[in-house]
RNA sequence: GUGGGAGUAGCUCAACUGGCAGAGCAUCGGACUGUGGCUCCGACGGUUGCGGGUUCGAUUCCCGUCUCCCACCCCA
């Protein structure tokens, strides 16, 4: 049997219906903050990805679907192609392509399918979808500030919020700029020659490939040893340092709360000062349902000008796992529906649903082949609100008889009465 | 990529130490010819994930493989 490939999954109604519910929230709180919606190409040039998210970074050394592309001439070169694995760097590709800086500030959201090649679990898919936001521009625009942090932060909490998710906590941390990190990098190196060896296998390798990462050790031994090492706050520069505590003062302004956690690090290569992430109990080992941070040198590095930005990416499979937990999401029920009852009855059948339907109500029409008992049957399992039957007797007398399905009150209803009656029955 | 668990009807799961593959729910039909939900009766439904091996005989034991789940790595 053919089956969706390893990591990739079909999503069915009613599920659909909750990940709707999930988007149009989420549209619904951007457009309150004014930001506009982008859609970059689901594939870009290989070298895009590498050169924003980082040659050395798990996802760019082993995650990526790459492919060379197929070429027309014989003078053309393949060009290596990649399925994007996620939607920062495509997104500042456009803001450097289409010149976006002449805009000033510009408040980007997009929502698609991402793609990593990883081994599987819940909460993680080997195609999976994230609804993301930016915010760059040139730093006159005020893209650097601090109240831009703080404003996606807050926007966050409002949406989850709005959501209805309970029991987030948002981590928040600095993490300097190049300079303070790489400084930060050399001092934690060297912090950690002496002790290495009485840690963790991990983490006697991260300590070596990449120091940073020992934070993330959950070894219950190796945690006294962490607790002495130095914090990237102890190696932040005066503007850096500043940054974040205005941050934090605007944050506790609007009373956001804030879980400061300075072994919070980050993945990609281009993030800079502000890095966060909310987490959520419940959702198993891949407990970050959102992530993000600031990347203020990101457009440089892709050949463009200075560009300061934030941004962040939700994990939609996550969100909806969470959301699960709470509230099961209601799929639209019919308004209506319309049991033609016997041969010939379909055509009037026809034009009601049609009349019914351009005032907006839901109609299921059903077949005229039914038994009458067959359609309440499948009207019943619809969740339908009201049975229409349209038979001989009702077209005769011009008048319909409309159930309640709910209260089992039947009436004779006049046609240009039935839209009317069944909106009112709400 | 590493380690562990699991895969049996559309769904949730049984099947002793290797001995006729089952139940509930769902679906369809009937009880009930233009009135649903409840109840009762009946029917349909299977390459036991796939491929090989051992055996008189494999859902069961062995090997391989695929998928899902859990954890690691990493990330959303």
């Amino acid at each position: 049997m053919l089956k969706a490939v390893r990591g990739t999954r079909d999503l069915l109604p009613p599920e659909t219906a909750l990940w709707n519910f999930v988007e149009a929230a989420v549209r619904d709180v951007f457009r309150a903050y004014n930001f506009h919606e982008i859609r970059t190409p689901i594939f870009e040039e290989t070298q895009l990805f590498s050169r924003a998210v980082g040659e050395e970074t798990d996802v760019v050394s082993k995650e990526m679907y790459t492919w060379e592309d197929r070429t027309r001439a014989e003078s053309e070169k393949g060009q290596s192609l990649t399925l994007r694995p996620e939607n920062t760097a495509g997104v500042v590709r456009a803001y450097i392509e289409h010149k976006l800086w002449d805009r000033g500030l510009n408040k980007l959201y997009y929502i698609g399918p991402q793609f990593r090649r990883e081994r599987p679990q819940k909460g993680r898919y080997r195609q999976f979808y994230q609804i993301g936001a930016e915010m760059l521009g040139p730093a006159t625009a005020g893209s650097e500030s601090p109240a831009r942090d703080a404003e996606i932060l807050e926007l966050l909490a409002t949406l989850l919020d709005r959501l209805g998710i309970e029991n987030w906590t948002l981590e928040l941390n600095s993490i300097g700029c190049a300079n303070d990190r790489a400084k930060y990098n050399e001092a934690l190196r060297k912090a950690l020659e002496p002790v290495a060896a009485k840690m963790c296998a991990d983490c006697q390798r991260r300590a070596v490939t990449n120091p940073l990462r020992v934070f993330d050790c959950k070894v219950p031994e190796d945690q006294p040893i962490i607790e002495e090492l130095p914090r990237i706050s102890q190696y932040l520069d005066e503007p850096c340092r500043k940054h974040f505590e205005q941050v934090q003062e605007i944050l506790n302004a609007v009373g956001v709360a804030v879980h400061v956690n300075d072994r919070l690090v980050r993945g990609l290569d281009y993030y800079t000062r502000t890095a966060f992430e909310f987490t959520h109990g419940a959702l198993g080992a891949q407990n970050a349902i959102l992530g993000g941070g600031r990347y203020d040198g990101l457009s440089e590095m892709l050949g463009g000008p200075s560009a300061p930005g934030i941004g962040f990416a939700i994990g939609e499979d996550r969100l909806v796992l969470a959301l699960k937990e709470n509230a099961e999401a209601v799929q639209p029920k019919p308004d209506v529906y319309i049991a033609p009852l016997g041969a010939g009855m379909d055509r009037e059948a026809a034009r009601l649903a049609r009349e019914l339907r351009r005032h907006d109500l839901i109609a299921e029409l059903g077949d005229e082949t039914f038994r009458l008992k067959k359609s309440f049957e499948v009207a019943s399992k619809l969740g339908a609100r009201f049975i229409l039957i349209v038979g001989e007797n009702e077209v005769k007398a011009g008048a319909f008889a409309l159930k309640n399905l709910e209260s089992g009150e039947q009436v004779s209803v006049a046609r240009a009465e039935l839209a009317r009656k069944i909106q009112a029955g709400h």
